[in-house]
DNA sequence: CAAGATTGATGACTCAATCTTT
DNA sequence: AAAGATTGAGTCATCAATCTTG
């Protein structure tokens, strides 16, 4: 599974910032943010969702925001927080990238398996994730 | 699969340094040398099967070199290369992580699944390596 | 010139310390 | 005192350039 999951990353990496100047990591913040209510979460939310450390979304938050994909909010409950904003930007780069993505995914994972073996996978991966609800 | 794996290579990397001080990528070097002939390799060849890059490696090979773990000696046939071989030391310090290695992929993957499920993934992930022959 | 390995420069991440607000 | 976010320091990876040998 590491194997497969090296492979993906690198090619996701290369493909992704190659064509649209976005890593894997920026990929998954805009996407996590694309599936929030209002698109929008407080950074101590998006990291833990992103699987970064809070020092690292803070860093890579302010590179999306440079380029306008990103916005940063003052939360209006908490003084003290800050709520990342998909802007139109990066709707847009986001629908653009998830192309790319899709058909990396497709390639590498889908096209060597059958659909049974592929609805196999994702339900035994389902309940990995859910056995083990955020350990570390 | 990219959310597993990365909460498996954190686990992994928290524990492997905390108990034995190497990370994910010094234990997959050690383990890929003892399951080499001789138990020794080509530093390209050890690059590629640990999916580094050469520069990585190089610095990767030096840390563990300093640490006794591994010695690299002049390739007998080919004057430019080096060959990476474990120690006994090294061996022994592979024996000792692998526990802990063994345990927290029981721990994550397994635990919450069943036997078939798990030959099942085994199958399916082994086809998937199969089918996209290190194609990046 | 191409291949094996190393080195220098750069980039992104983590951890720990800090500042502000609860 | 604890939580949210940022910043500084340190580590380790990649890429490109370099050196040596085939």
């Amino acid at each position: 599974m590491l194997q497969v999951s090296s492979r993906m990353l690198r090619e996701l990496d290369a493909q992704l910032g190659e064509r649209h100047r976005i890593s894997v990591n920026e990929f998954d913040v805009l996407i996590t943010l694309d599936n929030a209510p209002d698109r929008q979460l407080r950074m101590t939310d998006l990291a833990r969702a992103a699987m970064l450390s809070s020092g690292g979304l803070t860093r890579l938050a302010g590179r999306l925001e440079r380029r306008g994909l990103v916005r940063r909010d003052p939360d209006p409950d908490d003084a003290r927080a800050f709520r990342a904003v998909l802007t139109a930007a990066g709707s847009h780069a986001l629908a653009e990238a998830r192309i790319t993505h899709d058909a990396i995914i497709s390639r590498i994972v889908a096209a060597p398996l059958s659909a049974e073996e592929v609805a196999g996978l994702e339900r035994t991966l389902g309940r990995i994730l859910d056995g083990e609800p955020t350990s570390s």
